[in-house]
RNA sequence: GCCCAGAUGGCGGAAUCGGUAGACGCGUUGGUCUCAAACACCAAUACCGCAAGGUGUGCCGGUUCGAUCCCGGCUCUGGGUACCA
């Protein structure tokens, strides 16, 4: 027989598909199009692990599949080129980053090559090339020019508001005044903020970046810092942004993630004045029914409003506490939740009651969210309940039959009462009290909210707990800003001189004055008359201006490169209005979960926002989003003894569970031993190469080992996301090298549900070689001679054909290609059965398995000299399904009795019900069941079942 | 705490509409081939039982002629999120 030498067939359709530019997309408006898209990679110094090609081969089965079907299929590929590991190695090594950075794409390029994708790589794009960031500066700086008109629910130029302010006379003088005022409005504007500073990474993070306190990349500190800083006003689409996820076929758990993370609350807003002082402040509730349960006010600690109202006497204590509270870092606050806070001496009235409450200042009470300051109404919220009980203050209950003496009563349901317990304790306006007794929650909430608003106490209001995000990094590797500043005010470098290329530097650490990275810039100064870049010590602060040492944050790259993808050679715009008009938006996109609150929400601003100015043709980027799991890693353990060079096998040692550090701690002879990752490769099974051991790292060169009774050294063993710093990688390379990439595809595929994290595990790999060994030999005979001909097929085999073309189909419409293969498996023992050799039932067959396959299908189809006109199998029509070629004369089917199978009875395929019920009641094996009973009823469906209940 | 997803043989997982639970692969066992091993191929493989038969989809209950699937209540696992008023 002719050997399936799939290293051979590899290579040289590699070669062919490269030499024929088969992959190659053009624009063709008499063909549908259909988008394709992997979230793009950033190019680590690991290169790609097998749980990078997981979903690149979902998406790959995918857009084969529609090309074969006719669409014109887009299906690129590129790098998310700027991030923190490659400036990191540059601070450490002083070697560019860019340059370790291109080394790396090359790595992977030559990986992704090996697996056979038909991605289009004439449209590549890398975020860190000049040609692209043009776009990303672009962008920005549209955003910049733009505020969002909350009458048109849309982004418009700046220029409108200008004239706005300019009509109504508010429009001041100065150039310092003007930038101001409009930096309030801007998409992307500067803006003081609190960030999230990362003292160790010398940079600030967004939200999204900063995991448990610490920050996602190396797990460092994260403290509150008031900074400068740039901005997008993502804030201004949180209803966009929400209304969007109805309209979008997403997972409903990464929607539901994006909801919660967007927070819209419907609440109201109510003015608090303050006793004796010509201060008031406004609070957000979004249970305006307990306004009679307020026994205080709490105002955030970084409010303005501490300074205004703080009494002399208090002054002292309430810095002391600021004090406090400042030292605190994000993490601490996070975990620990004790009760903390101080009495401003200041008292706040209740519009409601009239009552006088005092105003405390605690850090429970957030100053990024709401209006920063809460009526606190213990006996219905934990939290003011906790604090009411530390400093022993008034608990009123509103709710009939809430018990509040053990703990708040924070359900939205029941029947409002003490509200008011008297008239005296409720304010008149305009002959009207509000009163809430006898009235559901739900009522009470939308009655107060209706008094508030008729009698100008305050509004109903929406909040969101979307931030805006923070859009400038003191880093040196990502974009620079294309920004001056002309006597201080931030001003845009005209757009006809971008891109503004990011500059050489020495150094790749911050300045010996503290400026970011690009403060080693030397030739990075706007000369605005001669329009270019010049040296900083031509500044004269008239028409030659320092540049902006920021540079964008991971996200800002990554935001838009679908667009790009559409026309990534165009050096006149982003996309052309030709090609945005054809691409439109990505019809499917594939990739992790893990971005659900980061890019997926970044990207879906910008496209947003580019979609207000015209250039996005789609107000959603991704139509269809598929979430691949991730492929996990059995990280390896080898065992330590603390302070000394032995290492003790895992059986025998004493695991005891530490219930404060909540892990498990290792002891032989009660000696500690403290767990180290060991490589994979060093690993067998479940025992150590302990000469590999040593070998691997300078650190284990010495190493002696406690060996089990059987002499092994047996490690231990934890299922862990792969990682580099986890050592147990497995790369693709191998199972390429030894399976080929057509199994490699097969089986990652094989391994599971798309979307389900699983861990590595090459069992079951032969499994899938086997079958497409078996699948090979479905075209040859002994003497290694196609066995392809012309003959008519048997009806069994276009049975076998159609069933599977059937299965297949709706496998791929579904992403359960997990489910497909085994019809494949299936369907090749049946044919090998059947010795088919008709022409009629193979040649669909390579089509049908070339998007998973391609390899050998292009092998295949070109040795049976396929009759279909297509040259390669990728343009191959998807054979169609007829539902004739299944129809069969009898149905096989299950007897029941009383709900319970008893054996199978075959039925003619047109029976009707009670046909059915008289063929099992004559039928021989039934006389048993039938046997001194009585039948109570009988049930027939046909094609389904027979069911006799019997008594 | 809250939100989401899930729980099926020794293992990964099928069952897409409420209708023969366990497809397919791995593993295991037996066999063929071989001097032998590997490869390959064939057969068996949910559990208990010699068998007839019985029991089985995390647990308890319900709806139904019939439930892995629908409903109510739990338990556990994974993920997200966390002073969001």
């Amino acid at each position: 027989m002719k050997e399936y030498n799939f290293r051979e067939i590899e290579k040289k359709w590699h070669q062919r598909w490269v030499e024929s530019k088969t992959y190659r997309v053009v624009e063709d408006e008499t063909r549908k199009k259909f988008y394709v898209l992997n979230m793009f990679p950033y190019p680590s110094g690991a290169g790609l692990h097998v749980g990078h090609p997981l979903g690149y081969i979902a998406s790959d089965i995918y857009a084969r599949y529609k090309r074969q079907q006719g669409y014109n299929v887009l299906n690129p590929m590129g790098y998310d080129a700027y991030g923190l590991p490659a400036e990191q190695h540059a601070i450490k090594t002083g070697q560019h980053p860019e340059i370790s950075t291109f080394a790396n794409i090359d790595h992977y390029r030559e990986q992704l090559d090996k697996i056979g994708f038909s991605f289009d790589w004439s449209r590549e794009v890398r975020t860190c090339t000049p040609d692209y960031y043009h776009w990303t500066q672009w962008a920005f700086q549209k955003m910049f020019n733009s505020y969002y008109d909350e009458e048109l629910q849309k982004a418009q130029p700046i220029e409108r508001l200008i004239e706005r302010f300019k009509a109504e006379g508010c429009w001041p003088e100065s150039e310092q005044e003007q930038s101001d005022l409009l930096m309030n409005y801007r998409l992307a504007f500067m803006g003081e903020t609190m960030v999230n500073w990362c003292p160790q990474l010398g940079t600030v993070l967004a939200n999204d970046e900063v995991v448990n306190g610490v920050s996602e990349r190396g797990g460092y500190p994260v403290e509150q810092k008031k900074m400068r800083q740039w901005c997008l006003r993502v804030s201004a689409y949180s209803q966009r942004l929400l209304d969007g996820l109805d309209t979008i076929e997403w997972s409903d758990s990464i929607k539901e993630t994006q909801r919660n993370w967007i927070g819209r609350s419907e609440g109201t807003e109510v003015e608090i004045k303050v006793e004796g002082q010509d201060v008031d402040f406004t609070i957000f509730t979004t249970r305006a029914d307990t306004m009679f349960g307020v026994t205080f006010f709490v105002l955030a600690p970084e409010s303005e409003l501490v300074n205004k109202v703080t009494t002399a006497e208090q002054r002292q204590g309430v810095d002391e506490y600021i004090k406090y509270v400042k030292s605190r870092t994000e993490r601490e606050r996070m975990i620990d939740h004790t009760v903390t806070g101080v009495f401003s001496g200041a008292y706040g009235i209740n519009p409601i009651t009239g009552d006088k409450c005092p105003i405390y200042i605690a850090e429970y009470v957030l100053a990024g969210y709401g209006t920063g300051a809460i009526m606190a109404v213990p006996a219905h919220d934990s939290r003011d309940y906790a604090f009411a009980k530390h400093f022993n203050l008034p608990i009123v209950p509103l709710v009939e039959g809430a018990d509040v003496s053990e703990e708040s009563y924070d359900a939205k349901e029941g029947i409002v009462t003490n509200s008011p317990v008297s008239e005296e304790k409720s304010v008149l306006y305009d002959g009207e009290r509000l009163c809430l007794n006898g009235l559901t929650i739900k009522e009470a909430i939308a009655e107060t909210k209706r008094f508030v608003k008729a009698h100008k106490l305050g509004r109903v209001k929406v909040n969101y707990r979307l931030r805006d995000a923070i859009f400038s990094r003191q880093r040196y590797w990502g974009e620079p800003f294309p920004v001056y500043y002309k006597k201080g005010i931030p001003t845009m470098i005209p757009e006809d001189c971008l891109p503004v290329e990011l500059p050489a530097v020495e150094k790749f650490l911050p300045t010996e004055t503290g400026e970011p990275p690009l403060g080693n810039a030397q030739i990075w100064a706007w000369d605005e008359q001669n329009r270019k870049v010049v040296d900083k010590s031509l500044i004269d602060e008239q028409t030659v201006s320092p540049i902006e040492l920021y540079t964008m944050p991971g996200f800002a790259g990554s935001s838009a490169y679908y667009l790009r993808y559409m026309d990534p050679k165009n050096t006149e715009a982003l996309i052309s209005e030709k090609n945005a008009n054809y691409w439109q938006n990505v019809d499917l996109y594939v990739g992790g979960s893990e971005h659900a609150t980061g890019h997926l929400i970044y990207s879906r601003f910008w496209n947003k926002f580019l979609f207000d100015l015209g250039v996005s043709k789609k107000e959603e980027p991704f139509q269809k989003l598929i979430n691949q799991g991730m492929i996990q890693g059995w990280s390896s353990f080898v065992y330590r003894l603390q302070g000394t060079q032995t290492y003790v096998s895992y059986d025998l040692l004493e695991v005891r569970y530490d219930n404060a550090a909540k892990k498990n701690r290792y002891f032989y002879n009660d000696v500690e031993a403290d767990p180290i990752y060991a490589d994979i490769s060093t690993v067998s099974g479940n025992q150590l190469d302990t000469e590999k051991l040593r070998q691997w790292m300078p650190e284990f060169e010495e190493a002696e080992f406690v060996l089990n009774q059987q002499g092994q050294y047996i490690i231990g063993q934890a299922i862990e996301k792969m990682s580099k710093s986890k050592y147990n990688v497995v790369n693709p390379d191998d199972i390429c090298e030894n399976y080929g990439a057509d199994t490699l595809r097969l089986y990652e595929m094989f391994l599971g549900p798309i979307e389900q994290s699983k861990p590595w595990d090459v069992a079951g790999i032969d499994g899938c070689f086997r079958f497409l060994k078996k699948f090979w030999a479905l075209f040859w005979d002994k003497e290694g001679m196609l066995t392809v001909d012309d003959s008519e097929p048997s009806a069994d085999s276009m049975k076998t054909l159609h069933k599977l073309i059937k299965k297949v189909s709706a496998d791929i419409e579904a992403f359960s290609y997990n489910t497909s293969i085994p019809a494949f498996m299936v369907a090749t023992g049946e044919l090998s059965q059947q010795k088919a050799h008709s022409r009629k039932v193979l040649e669909p067959l390579v089509a049908l398995i070339a998007p998973f396959c391609p390899h050998i299908a292009e092998e295949l189809w070109e040795a049976i000299g396929a009759t279909a006109k297509s040259e390669s199998v990728c343009d191959a029509e998807w054979p169609a399904f007829d539902e004739k070629y299944l129809v069969e004369s009898s149905v096989t089917l299950g007897v029941q009795f009383s709900g319970k199978v008893r054996f199978s009875m075959a039925f003619p395929a047109d029976a009707t019900p009670q046909q059915m019920i008289d063929q099992v009641m004559q039928a021989e094996e039934s006389q048993r069941y039938l046997k001194d009973k009585t039948v109570v009823k009988q049930i027939a469906v046909p094609g389904r079942i027979v069911n006799i209940v019997v008594k």
